[in-house]
RNA sequence: GGCCCGUUAGCUCAAUGGUAGAGCAACAGACUCUUAAUCUGUAGGUUGAAGGUUCGAGUCCUUCACGGGUCACCA
């Protein structure tokens, strides 16, 4: 076990040096944890506003700024120092010396160390080499950073200690800062479009009595006043509905989803999902929409139709490939349909590549060999649509096969992205589907969905035929930032706790 | 959960079973346009933890902890 010693009782000689500098500080009257301090600056806007203008330029417009930042690494040369703060995107190369700034604040800057945050004020000008400095006149210290940073050349690279202490991560990795940027701008853009189209942006409950809308294992919690089991959610599904229901036509949330289930590169037990319904519309206008949304995003992250994936490339032209999941299964097993559609066969089949999974329902065993040779094989969005019915609970058959559902799942870059479908919005249909479920249960399958007849009496009073999708944003910016793994773009992603020895 | 890999100085990494090293960072000194600054010198370690084998273990064995990968579980 790593780091199993609380900091405050094993201290390196850095450490200690550091406190030593911080003490001498304040002893020299230095506010050392000031409370608010005047900067006019920032490293960014000084760099795009000034990085091209020439040396003679800069000398005669007398640009002055006063800019904080964090130092992240030194050159000190007798009695004249160079040195760069950044921030989590760029740095600026500062140069102060004794003559211009006075002896005793020169001596004071040795008592700063690489880590420290200050604010810098003087004139910008370009070095020989044309780096673009600033000519400290004065500096005012904001903060100590009481331990050594990482190494400046290879950063930090210890995957625990980047997910553990991610503020270290961003300080020294400016590239991961900005896969964070991307996922903000990924969630304010997706804002704007569904906005731009009528819908509403509404929040249902994340504790609820009943974890409905997926065929996942939910976390359990307990709720003092009521004396009563409450579950995390698994989906929003049911009440964004029960809304539709209700007269709001389009409806979207952005939010945390909880599963309660095994931790790998593409699953995180919370992980945040988007999901919409629109009223008047079925799965075929929600695939449209998720592929506007999906390009939109691309182009502004991106700037282009192919996003680079893992060495290789997603071409994003529309329009997506749309595929029966019977068809993608025989395209590329080599099973023909007549046996794909012998269940028996099938479950037999399947039992072989899943050993260990018990409860195979047909609709499983299909699930099971769609893993197995379609989906890793996936490298541009496809949708597959027409899945089995008996797994989705919650979507309309289809009209020419009452065993498949009107229901696609988005796959990409090997991964599953969206996953959506012809709202069911019979409630007598509904209400079997459940008892359907309730048996599955019965027969000791966790993942079946739960009845709920709170649900069923919702849709007794009328849902409009509705269209809905659920998209799972973080593996969304896994695509948008080639990222492998969902714990590079979850900013503290769940990891087991350190025990204290 | 199975299998594989990793854990050595603050960080990045070395080290046939035989005295634990380097670079960066730190400390002391030189140095007023450097930029992975340079030069001289110094210090820094319970090798993830506990056992075991051995004359001798960072290295081999067992168990455990944490992480990564993969398969399975799981949308």
């Amino acid at each position: 076990m790593r780091d199993t010693i609380p900091p405050e009782t094993r201290k390196s000689d850095q450490e200690i040096v550091r406190e030593e500098n911080l003490k001498n500080l304040a002893a020299q009257g230095v506010d050392v944890f000031p409370h608010r301090v005047d900067v006019t600056d920032r490293i960014h806007s000084i760099v795009s506003r000034c990085r091209d203008m020439s040396a003679e330029a800069l000398q005669a417009d007398e640009v002055r700024v006063k800019v904080p930042g964090r130092i992240v690494a030194v050159r000190k040369m007798g009695r004249a120092t160079f040195f760069h703060i950044a921030d989590s995107r760029e740095k600026l190369q500062v140069y102060i010396r004794e003559d211009k700034i006075g002896k005793d604040l020169y001596q004071r800057f040795t008592l700063l160390d690489i880590g420290d945050i200050l604010s810098v004020e003087g004139p910008l000008f370009k070095t020989r080499t044309g780096e673009l400095t600033v000519m400290a006149e004065s500096y005012t210290f904001l903060a100590k950073c009481l331990h050594p940073l990482p190494e400046k050349w290879h950063g930090l690279q210890d995957v625990e200690l980047r997910y553990r202490r991610r503020y270290l991560d961003l300080i020294m990795n400016p590239e991961q800062a900005e896969v964070f940027r991307v996922r903000s701008t990924v969630i304010r853009q997706t804002r704007r479009f569904f906005d731009e189209r009528g819908y509403i942006e509404v929040e249902t409950p994340m504790m609820q009595a009943l974890p409905g809308g997926a065929l996942a294992r939910p976390f359990k919690t307990f709720h003092n006043a009521l004396g009563i089991d409450l579950y995390l959610r698994i989906a929003p599904e049911l009440y964004l509905k029960r809304l539709v229901v209700g007269g709001l036509e389009r409806v979207y949330e952005i939010n945390r989803s909880f599963r309660n289930e095994g931790i790998s590169t593409e699953h995180n037990p919370e992980f945040t999902m988007l999901e919409f319904y629109q009223a008047y519309a079925d799965y075929n206008d929600m695939m449209n929409l998720t592929e506007e949304l999906i390009t939109g995003l691309a182009e502004t992250i991106v700037g282009k139709e192919k996003i680079p994936w893992q060495e290789k490339e997603i071409s994003l032209q529309r329009p997506w490939k749309r595929i029966k999941l019977l068809d993608a299964l025989a395209e590329s097993s080599g099973l023909s349909r007549e046996r794909l559609e012998n269940r028996e066969e099938i479950i037999a089949l399947a039992s072989d590549l899943a050993p260990d999974k018990t409860l195979l329902s047909y609709g499983n065993a299909l699930d099971v060999l769609f893993d197995k040779y379609v989906k890793p094989n996936i490298l541009h969005p496809t949708f597959i649509t027409h899945l089995p019915k008996e797994v989705s609970p919650l979507a309309k058959a289809s009209p020419e096969n009452p065993e498949e559902a009107e229901r696609f799942e988005l796959m990409m870059g090997g991964m599953e992205i969206a996953n959506g479908f012809s709202e069911l919005t019979d409630p007598v249909e509904q209400r079997l589907r459940f008892e359907q479920q309730a048996e599955e249960r019965k027969k000791g399958d966790e993942e079946s969905h739960v009845v709920d007849m709170d649900y069923v009496q919702a849709l007794e009073y009328g849902l409009p035929p509705t269209g809905g999708d659920g998209i799972g944003i973080d593996r969304l910016v896994m695509l948008l930032t080639d990222r492998r793994s969902i714990r590079e773009v979850i900013l503290f992603p769940l990891l087991r706790p350190k025990q204290e020895v």
